[in-house]
DNA sequence: TCCAACCTACGAAACAACCCGTAGAAGCGC
DNA sequence: GCGCTTCTACGGGTTGTTTCGTAGGTTGGA
């Protein structure tokens, strides 16, 4: 009997994602925290909505903070970044986690330091 | 005036992707064929639909083939990649490749021979 | 007391994703 | 010709995302 790892990877949308940065930024948030923190203006409704949608789907709590809510998120950065990650490996890289290395290291540009410091880590890695 | 880069990153839906991946990997295919090589099993008409959109998305073409159609992808795989690679970065790694870099390091498990093709690849770089 | 400010709850519109059924055209076999 | 198969075209239903307006409650101050 296959004993699956019961984790659901956790994803999600767009908008989801920019209030989450806030919360995950913030540590905990208002609505009225949140919106000011968007880079995208939207209406106060808007946002308190997606934080509702959040808390629905197990992703965000709230507990009363004077008249209003007070939201923080229920699950780490670490892990919305482990399930993005896993779902992008598995649906565009063929599974294979060194491919998309292989690409970031060639496609993306970055800095002598966050490459130096990337060798720092293989190095280790292979210690 | 801010003259931006004009190019618009490639992303798909989940859906798309695995109709994608299989014209990817064939290079080109029919509605039939598509159905086919899919792991889920849809009908007909719904790969049809899919790949209806991706036309009109301008992500595939096609052309008459017998008496049915030959769909053949316009957009390579690497483009997409970037676009949904760029994507996350920008909004789950807070724009640094090297974050993402490092989490797929220390959390994916990596074959001893895959990190030693990366580290290869790091050298050529520095060098 | 009463109003303005701020809060949550709720509903709904617009759009996209996803899936499929039916209709109708075209070809193959008998 | 006639029926069966295979194909595209089209429409529609369901669900999820995104956005906001309105309603109604509470509070702080004039």
């Amino acid at each position: 009997m296959e004993k699956a790892s019961s984790r659901k990877s956790v994803v999600f949308t767009d908008r989801e994602l920019d209030v989450m940065d806030v919360l995950w930024r913030e540590g905990s948030a208002t609505v009225a925290d949140v919106r000011e923190s968007l880079t995208d203006e939207l209406a106060y409704t808007t946002v308190l909505t997606i934080l509702r949608t959040l808390e629905r789907k197990g992703h965000v709590a709230h507990e009363e903070e004077g008249r209003a809510y007070r939201y923080h998120p229920l699950v780490k950065r670490e892990e919305a970044q482990e399930g993005h990650l896993h779902r992008l490996v598995r649906k565009l890289f063929s599974g294979s986690s060194s491919a998309l290395l292989t690409h970031l290291l060639s496609e993306e540009d970055l800095s002598e330091e966050e490459v130096s410091r990337l060798r720092a880590l293989l190095e280790e890695r292979l210690g």
